[in-house]
DNA sequence: CCAACTTCGTCAGAGTCTCTTACCATCTCG
DNA sequence: CGAGATGGTAAGAGACTCTGACGAAGTTGG
Protein backbone atom coordinates (compact mmCIF):
# COMPACT_ATOMS: atom_id res chain seq x y z
CA UNK A 1 0.00 0.00 0.00
CA UNK A 2 1.31 3.36 -0.63
CA UNK A 3 3.31 6.51 -1.85
CA UNK A 4 6.75 5.30 -0.94
CA UNK A 5 7.31 2.14 -1.16
CA UNK A 6 8.96 0.33 2.44
CA UNK A 7 12.84 -0.43 2.18
CA UNK A 8 12.27 -4.53 2.76
CA UNK A 9 9.83 -4.24 -0.72
CA UNK A 10 12.86 -2.04 -2.44
CA UNK A 11 15.73 -4.68 -1.33
CA UNK A 12 13.13 -7.44 -2.57
CA UNK A 13 12.41 -6.16 -6.09
CA UNK A 14 15.77 -6.17 -7.11
CA UNK A 15 17.17 -9.71 -5.64
CA UNK A 16 14.05 -11.26 -7.07
CA UNK A 17 15.06 -9.87 -10.42
CA UNK A 18 18.24 -11.08 -10.16
CA UNK A 19 17.21 -14.53 -8.97
CA UNK A 20 15.10 -14.72 -11.39
CA UNK A 21 17.69 -14.31 -14.55
CA UNK A 22 20.36 -16.14 -12.80
CA UNK A 23 17.52 -19.47 -12.92
CA UNK A 24 16.41 -18.08 -16.12
CA UNK A 25 20.05 -18.77 -17.61
CA UNK A 26 20.74 -21.51 -15.56
CA UNK A 27 18.01 -23.54 -17.22
CA UNK A 28 19.19 -22.38 -20.40
CA UNK A 29 22.90 -23.68 -19.57
CA UNK A 30 21.11 -27.15 -18.56
CA UNK A 31 20.64 -26.51 -15.46
CA UNK A 32 17.15 -26.81 -14.68
CA UNK A 33 16.85 -29.75 -12.05
CA UNK A 34 16.73 -27.44 -9.01
CA UNK A 35 14.84 -25.22 -7.28
CA UNK A 36 15.15 -21.99 -5.60
CA UNK A 37 15.06 -23.51 -2.14
CA UNK A 38 17.97 -25.78 -2.78
CA UNK A 39 19.96 -22.67 -4.15
CA UNK A 40 19.49 -20.57 -1.54
CA UNK A 41 21.23 -23.45 0.51
CA UNK A 42 23.98 -23.79 -2.62
CA UNK A 43 24.81 -20.94 -2.77
CA UNK A 44 25.94 -20.72 1.05
CA UNK A 45 28.56 -23.72 0.80
CA UNK A 46 32.04 -22.80 2.05
CA UNK A 47 35.16 -23.44 -0.35
CA UNK A 48 36.21 -26.26 1.86
CA UNK A 49 32.71 -27.62 2.46
CA UNK A 50 29.81 -27.16 5.18
CA UNK A 51 28.21 -28.87 7.74
CA UNK A 52 24.24 -29.27 7.44
CA UNK A 53 23.78 -27.29 10.37
CA UNK A 54 25.74 -24.43 9.25
CA UNK A 55 23.77 -24.12 5.71
CA UNK A 56 20.39 -24.47 7.81
CA UNK A 57 21.18 -21.49 9.56
CA UNK A 58 22.83 -19.29 7.55
CA UNK A 59 19.63 -19.97 5.02
CA UNK A 60 17.41 -19.37 7.83
CA UNK A 61 15.80 -23.03 8.00
CA UNK A 62 16.12 -26.48 10.39
CA UNK A 63 18.58 -29.07 9.83
CA UNK A 64 16.27 -31.03 8.97
CA UNK A 65 15.08 -28.96 5.63
CA UNK A 66 18.65 -28.35 4.71
CA UNK A 67 19.29 -31.90 4.94
CA UNK A 68 16.06 -32.38 2.36
CA UNK A 69 17.07 -29.86 0.19
CA UNK A 70 20.76 -31.47 0.09
CA UNK A 71 19.73 -34.66 -0.34
CA UNK A 72 18.00 -33.76 -3.62
CA UNK A 73 21.27 -31.37 -4.42
CA UNK A 74 23.93 -34.47 -3.93
CA UNK A 75 20.97 -36.83 -6.11
CA UNK A 76 21.20 -34.33 -9.22
CA UNK A 77 25.35 -34.54 -8.57
CA UNK A 78 25.45 -30.38 -7.63
CA UNK A 79 27.46 -31.60 -4.28
CA UNK A 80 28.86 -34.57 -2.45
CA UNK A 81 28.93 -35.61 1.32
CA UNK A 82 32.40 -36.47 3.18
CA UNK A 83 32.93 -37.21 6.34
CA UNK A 84 34.23 -34.21 8.74
CA UNK A 85 37.73 -35.44 9.54
CA UNK A 86 37.34 -32.90 12.32
CA UNK A 87 34.45 -34.43 14.12
CA UNK A 88 32.76 -37.76 13.71
CA UNK A 89 28.90 -37.11 14.09
CA UNK A 90 29.60 -34.46 10.91
CA UNK A 91 29.44 -34.85 7.49
CA UNK A 92 30.58 -31.58 5.03
CA UNK A 93 28.59 -30.48 2.40
CA UNK A 94 31.01 -30.16 -0.80
CA UNK A 95 30.27 -28.66 -4.26
CA UNK A 96 30.80 -31.29 -7.06
CA UNK A 97 31.81 -31.10 -10.17
CA UNK A 98 29.00 -30.57 -11.30
CA UNK A 99 27.97 -28.04 -9.21
CA UNK A 100 31.51 -26.20 -9.71
CA UNK A 101 30.37 -26.18 -13.60
CA UNK A 102 26.86 -24.19 -12.50
CA UNK A 103 28.69 -21.88 -10.09
CA UNK A 104 30.60 -21.07 -13.44
CA UNK A 105 27.69 -20.39 -15.58
CA UNK A 106 25.77 -18.42 -12.63
CA UNK A 107 28.64 -16.30 -12.06
CA UNK A 108 28.78 -14.51 -15.65
CA UNK A 109 25.01 -14.21 -15.09
CA UNK A 110 25.17 -12.37 -12.01
CA UNK A 111 28.23 -10.81 -13.79
CA UNK A 112 25.81 -9.47 -16.63
CA UNK A 113 23.28 -8.09 -14.19
CA UNK A 114 25.33 -6.25 -12.53
CA UNK A 115 26.84 -4.50 -15.86
CA UNK A 116 23.22 -3.75 -16.62
CA UNK A 117 22.87 -2.36 -13.02
CA UNK A 118 26.07 -0.37 -13.27
CA UNK A 119 24.77 1.12 -16.57
CA UNK A 120 21.73 2.39 -15.31
CA UNK A 121 23.00 3.82 -12.03
CA UNK A 122 26.32 4.86 -13.00
CA UNK A 123 29.49 3.12 -12.11
CA UNK A 124 30.07 4.98 -8.80
CA UNK A 125 26.58 5.15 -7.58
CA UNK A 126 26.89 1.59 -8.09
CA UNK A 127 30.05 1.26 -6.02
CA UNK A 128 27.97 3.48 -3.15
CA UNK A 129 25.42 0.97 -3.35
CA UNK A 130 27.31 -2.90 -3.12
CA UNK A 131 29.11 -0.60 -0.07
CA UNK A 132 26.22 0.49 1.77
CA UNK A 133 24.99 -2.69 1.37
CA UNK A 134 28.31 -4.12 2.77
CA UNK A 135 27.71 -2.01 5.99
CA UNK A 136 23.95 -2.48 6.55
CA UNK A 137 25.39 -6.63 6.75
CA UNK A 138 27.28 -5.58 10.21
CA UNK A 139 23.85 -5.31 11.47
CA UNK A 140 21.92 -7.90 9.12
CA UNK A 141 23.67 -10.89 9.06
CA UNK A 142 24.50 -13.16 12.47
CA UNK A 143 26.75 -14.56 10.89
CA UNK A 144 29.39 -11.84 10.33
CA UNK B 1 31.53 -19.17 -2.22
CA UNK B 2 33.84 -15.93 -1.78
CA UNK B 3 35.74 -12.76 -0.91
CA UNK B 4 33.13 -10.48 -1.43
CA UNK B 5 29.63 -11.25 -1.28
CA UNK B 6 27.14 -11.00 -4.62
CA UNK B 7 24.96 -8.41 -4.80
CA UNK B 8 22.18 -10.56 -4.73
CA UNK B 9 22.67 -11.84 -1.25
CA UNK B 10 23.93 -8.46 0.33
CA UNK B 11 20.30 -7.21 -1.09
CA UNK B 12 18.81 -10.64 0.52
CA UNK B 13 20.17 -10.45 3.70
CA UNK B 14 18.97 -7.21 4.87
CA UNK B 15 15.37 -7.93 3.49
CA UNK B 16 15.51 -10.83 5.48
CA UNK B 17 16.35 -9.26 8.59
CA UNK B 18 13.40 -6.85 8.37
CA UNK B 19 10.84 -9.25 7.74
CA UNK B 20 12.07 -11.55 10.81
CA UNK B 21 11.59 -8.13 13.03
CA UNK B 22 8.46 -7.38 11.36
CA UNK B 23 7.08 -10.95 12.23
CA UNK B 24 8.45 -11.09 15.78
CA UNK B 25 6.94 -7.85 16.72
CA UNK B 26 3.79 -8.88 14.87
CA UNK B 27 3.51 -12.17 16.53
CA UNK B 28 4.32 -10.48 20.26
CA UNK B 29 1.68 -8.14 19.34
CA UNK B 30 -1.19 -10.91 19.22
CA UNK B 31 -1.07 -11.42 14.79
CA UNK B 32 0.48 -15.11 15.37
CA UNK B 33 -1.74 -16.92 12.89
CA UNK B 34 -0.50 -15.81 9.34
CA UNK B 35 2.85 -16.91 7.44
CA UNK B 36 5.37 -14.91 5.35
CA UNK B 37 3.89 -16.63 2.16
CA UNK B 38 0.71 -14.58 3.13
CA UNK B 39 2.16 -11.20 4.28
CA UNK B 40 3.93 -11.16 0.76
CA UNK B 41 0.29 -11.59 -0.66
CA UNK B 42 -1.28 -9.07 1.62
CA UNK B 43 1.88 -6.73 1.60
CA UNK B 44 0.69 -6.12 -1.88
CA UNK B 45 -2.73 -5.04 -1.67
CA UNK B 46 -3.37 -1.87 -3.09
CA UNK B 47 -5.28 0.88 -1.08
CA UNK B 48 -8.50 0.11 -2.89
CA UNK B 49 -8.52 -3.21 -3.15
CA UNK B 50 -6.97 -5.36 -5.70
CA UNK B 51 -8.24 -8.57 -7.60
CA UNK B 52 -6.27 -11.78 -7.35
CA UNK B 53 -4.59 -11.93 -10.31
CA UNK B 54 -3.23 -8.55 -9.53
CA UNK B 55 -1.97 -9.93 -6.47
CA UNK B 56 -0.41 -12.87 -8.18
CA UNK B 57 1.49 -11.05 -10.39
CA UNK B 58 2.95 -9.16 -8.32
CA UNK B 59 4.00 -11.69 -5.94
CA UNK B 60 5.05 -13.71 -8.41
CA UNK B 61 3.54 -16.98 -7.96
CA UNK B 62 -0.03 -18.37 -9.73
CA UNK B 63 -3.29 -16.83 -9.24
CA UNK B 64 -4.26 -20.31 -7.84
CA UNK B 65 -1.36 -19.73 -5.53
CA UNK B 66 -2.72 -16.55 -4.67
CA UNK B 67 -6.44 -17.63 -4.37
CA UNK B 68 -5.51 -20.21 -1.60
CA UNK B 69 -3.02 -17.37 0.59
CA UNK B 70 -6.16 -15.26 0.39
CA UNK B 71 -8.31 -17.53 1.32
CA UNK B 72 -6.61 -18.17 4.33
CA UNK B 73 -6.20 -14.54 5.23
CA UNK B 74 -9.71 -14.07 5.12
CA UNK B 75 -10.40 -16.95 7.38
CA UNK B 76 -8.03 -15.30 9.56
CA UNK B 77 -10.12 -11.80 9.50
CA UNK B 78 -7.19 -10.18 7.64
CA UNK B 79 -8.52 -9.04 4.31
CA UNK B 80 -12.42 -9.35 2.77
CA UNK B 81 -13.44 -10.08 -0.71
CA UNK B 82 -16.10 -7.84 -1.94
CA UNK B 83 -17.73 -7.90 -5.66
CA UNK B 84 -15.97 -5.43 -7.99
CA UNK B 85 -18.74 -2.90 -9.16
CA UNK B 86 -16.09 -2.73 -12.84
CA UNK B 87 -16.02 -6.21 -13.61
CA UNK B 88 -18.97 -9.08 -12.90
CA UNK B 89 -15.92 -11.57 -12.90
CA UNK B 90 -13.92 -10.07 -9.93
CA UNK B 91 -13.51 -9.51 -6.57
CA UNK B 92 -11.36 -7.25 -4.70
CA UNK B 93 -9.33 -8.15 -1.87
CA UNK B 94 -9.51 -5.71 0.84
CA UNK B 95 -7.69 -4.99 3.64
CA UNK B 96 -10.49 -5.85 6.37
CA UNK B 97 -10.24 -4.80 10.47
CA UNK B 98 -7.80 -6.88 11.80
CA UNK B 99 -5.46 -6.38 8.46
CA UNK B 100 -5.66 -2.79 9.21
CA UNK B 101 -4.52 -2.96 12.50
CA UNK B 102 -1.54 -5.27 11.98
CA UNK B 103 -0.24 -2.50 9.27
CA UNK B 104 -0.53 0.04 11.99
CA UNK B 105 1.72 -2.26 14.03
CA UNK B 106 4.37 -3.42 11.58
CA UNK B 107 4.27 -0.07 10.03
CA UNK B 108 5.77 1.12 14.07
CA UNK B 109 8.15 -2.05 13.46
CA UNK B 110 9.64 -1.15 10.17
CA UNK B 111 10.38 2.89 11.32
CA UNK B 112 11.89 0.83 14.18
CA UNK B 113 14.24 -1.33 12.18
CA UNK B 114 14.63 2.10 9.94
CA UNK B 115 15.73 4.31 12.47
CA UNK B 116 17.98 1.30 13.53
CA UNK B 117 19.99 1.64 10.24
CA UNK B 118 20.13 4.83 9.89
CA UNK B 119 21.72 5.59 13.23
CA UNK B 120 24.93 2.85 12.09
CA UNK B 121 24.66 4.28 7.97
CA UNK B 122 24.11 8.15 8.92
CA UNK B 123 21.20 10.03 7.82
CA UNK B 124 22.36 10.81 4.75
CA UNK B 125 23.59 7.35 3.48
CA UNK B 126 20.24 6.02 4.71
CA UNK B 127 18.74 8.20 2.14
CA UNK B 128 20.91 7.53 -0.43
CA UNK B 129 20.38 3.68 0.12
CA UNK B 130 16.86 4.34 -0.55
CA UNK B 131 17.28 6.68 -3.62
CA UNK B 132 19.54 4.31 -5.03
CA UNK B 133 17.30 1.05 -4.74
CA UNK B 134 14.53 3.40 -5.99
CA UNK B 135 16.46 3.84 -8.82
CA UNK B 136 16.98 0.52 -9.13
CA UNK B 137 13.50 -0.53 -9.53
CA UNK B 138 13.23 1.27 -12.32
CA UNK B 139 14.64 -2.12 -14.23
CA UNK B 140 13.67 -4.22 -11.94
CA UNK B 141 10.22 -4.15 -11.04
CA UNK B 142 8.03 -5.33 -13.84
CA UNK B 143 5.56 -3.13 -12.16
CA UNK B 144 6.19 0.01 -12.17
C1' DC C 1 36.93 -42.82 33.91
C1' DC C 2 32.09 -41.88 33.58
C1' DA C 3 27.70 -39.66 33.74
C1' DA C 4 25.28 -35.55 32.08
C1' DC C 5 24.85 -32.53 28.62
C1' DT C 6 25.44 -30.73 24.08
C1' DT C 7 25.83 -31.11 19.16
C1' DC C 8 25.37 -33.40 14.34
C1' DG C 9 22.48 -35.79 11.88
C1' DT C 10 18.46 -38.85 10.63
C1' DC C 11 13.60 -40.62 10.47
C1' DA C 12 8.60 -40.05 10.57
C1' DG C 13 4.57 -37.45 10.04
C1' DA C 14 1.90 -33.44 9.21
C1' DG C 15 0.91 -28.91 7.47
C1' DT C 16 1.93 -25.29 4.01
C1' DC C 17 2.94 -23.57 -0.45
C1' DT C 18 3.19 -23.94 -5.26
C1' DC C 19 2.46 -25.68 -9.69
C1' DT C 20 -0.16 -27.79 -13.91
C1' DT C 21 -4.35 -28.92 -16.01
C1' DA C 22 -9.08 -28.22 -16.62
C1' DC C 23 -13.11 -25.72 -16.29
C1' DC C 24 -16.93 -21.95 -15.78
C1' DA C 25 -18.46 -17.10 -15.91
C1' DT C 26 -17.96 -12.67 -17.64
C1' DC C 27 -16.11 -9.14 -20.50
C1' DT C 28 -14.35 -7.22 -25.03
C1' DC C 29 -14.21 -6.73 -29.71
C1' DG C 30 -15.28 -7.37 -34.53
C1' DC D 1 -24.03 -12.55 -31.71
C1' DG D 2 -19.75 -15.40 -31.71
C1' DA D 3 -14.68 -15.83 -30.80
C1' DG D 4 -11.23 -14.87 -27.94
C1' DA D 5 -9.36 -12.87 -23.71
C1' DT D 6 -9.59 -12.42 -18.74
C1' DG D 7 -10.95 -13.27 -13.61
C1' DG D 8 -11.63 -16.86 -10.85
C1' DT D 9 -12.23 -21.74 -8.98
C1' DA D 10 -11.41 -26.96 -8.48
C1' DA D 11 -8.58 -31.05 -8.21
C1' DG D 12 -4.38 -33.34 -7.74
C1' DA D 13 0.49 -33.76 -7.33
C1' DG D 14 5.00 -32.35 -5.94
C1' DA D 15 8.11 -29.39 -3.16
C1' DC D 16 9.23 -27.28 1.16
C1' DT D 17 9.14 -26.73 5.95
C1' DC D 18 8.18 -27.66 10.56
C1' DT D 19 7.80 -30.38 15.23
C1' DG D 20 8.98 -34.30 17.82
C1' DA D 21 11.77 -38.22 18.68
C1' DC D 22 15.85 -40.60 18.32
C1' DG D 23 20.86 -42.53 17.78
C1' DA D 24 25.73 -41.49 17.53
C1' DA D 25 29.65 -38.79 18.72
C1' DG D 26 31.85 -35.02 21.18
C1' DT D 27 32.51 -32.16 25.60
C1' DT D 28 32.62 -31.16 30.38
C1' DG D 29 32.95 -31.73 35.36
C1' DG D 30 33.38 -34.59 39.29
Amino acid sequence: MTESLNTGLLLFLPYRALEFRVFEGLAAAGFDDFTPAQARVFQRIAPGGSRTTELAEQAGITKQSASFLVDQLERAGYVERVPDPADGRARLVRVAERGARSVEVSRGIVAEVEAEWTAHLGARRMAQLRTLLADLREITDPWR
